[in-house]
DNA sequence: CTAAGTTTGTGAACAAATTCACAAGTACCC
DNA sequence: GGGTACTTGTGAATTTGTTCACAAACTTAG
């Protein structure tokens, strides 16, 4: 298959987060305008998207809901459910280990992990913290697909380095460094930090 | 001014992180190539991003890095302070509040906003927690420069609304839906539902 | 002062992503 | 059945972003 854009994988995510909408309401059909409205984007780039994976639609017609939908959660992969864990009992792992939202899109967490021996063996909304240093142990048979990153960033390579030998595929990362991973690792970096600067310059240097 | 990538704004606030942990180590200057290795980009790539803003290197030589660390800040509007508000005063909400890394870099939270009256009056790590019916008034005064938003999905659209009517210029949302706003206000949107579901196609799709 | 060795800044070439534009289907009405 | 009104799917055109490649500028050594 044709090597996807980043930027239509995320658009598709969008395209389905519209449909599920449509469904419930319990519209049959969409058209690519409809769709692009929704999204902020053109029929034409809808279209476009779709057509790298085959054609869903009928002409004159439109795109029939529910099957468009169940199309997309096949093409993310979401006919399935992903064993997800936490690396970091912070703030902000503690927030996502709680957070209803991912369990909704099959997005299951199975542990969560600290260094600190402080917090190991504690509670976070049904969760024991587990010692990092189980890490590898764990995952030889727990096998989890996806580590969340959520260590300071002193402490997130070596974080990682850990995560990918203990045989985890996929990395999403919250710490605000850049970090290094083989290349058949999927990596994904949320950098707060950045996306404010992102709109310091766009308030510094609007007309 | 030419307008500038969003792709290139990004790599600058890459790049100054780089240069400040130099700057740390006494570095007195630092060549394209340095700063591209780090930063997993090419040298032409970190010469053309800072070409859009002047020429800021010696050639034989390369940039020295207390000035372009400099000039870094303040192309992205760093040599101020933004005053920025909390809206919601969920786990998310109370976590970022608790954030110190915001700080570092001028980001000052002045204020968490909460809709559920239960929640009002309560205290997240120092800030008592306000009604958002009195963002407008408080803000009239206040003057707060970007809003970050935390509220369920279901709400995000109308806090929006009203912080935009509050007069806030830019906003960062972590709510997972698209949010409308008006084309002079500046908005980013950090979908981490989105960027999972990005990690199931890698992982589903991957040879 | 000259020669050798670096490294920048930038137009030009190239690649990737988006938008255009239109033929080819489909539905609906009379 | 024929005509009208839509809407898809997709090559081609365009725009945007990245990489190349090299002259110009600077440093250092002798």
């Amino acid at each position: 298959m044709k090597r996807i854009a980043e930027s239509t994988v995320r658009r598709l995510s969008l395209y389905l987060r519209f449909l599920e909408e449509f469904e419930g309401r319990g519209l049959a059909t969409i058209s690519s305008d409809e769709l692009a409205a929704r999204g902020g984007t053109t029929s034409a780039q809808v279209r476009k998207d779709l057509s790298f994976f085959g054609s869903f639609g009928k002409r004159g017609l439109g795109y029939a809901v529910p099957e468009l939908a169940a199309r997309l959660r096949q093409i993310l992969g979401l006919g399935r459910e992903w064993r997800v864990i936490i690396l970091g009992a912070g703030k902000i792992g503690s927030a996502l280990a709680q957070y209803r939202g991912f369990w909704q899109r099959g997005f299951r967490i199975t542990a969560v992990y600290d260094a600190d021996p402080a917090k190991v063996g504690r509670k976070i909304d049904g969760f024991v913290i587990r010692n990092i240093e189980a890490l590898e142990r764990d995952n030889a048979s727990e096998r989890a697909d996806i580590a969340v990153i959520t260590v300071p960033a002193e402490s997130a390579q070596q974080v990682v380095d850990r995560a990918v030998a203990a045989g985890i595929p996929a990395i999403m990362n919250f710490a605000p460094v850049q970090l290094q991973v083989p290349d058949d690792i999927a990596l994904k970096t949320v950098n707060m930090a950045m996306e404010l600067e992102g709109l310091s310059f766009a308030l510094t240097n609007r007309d």
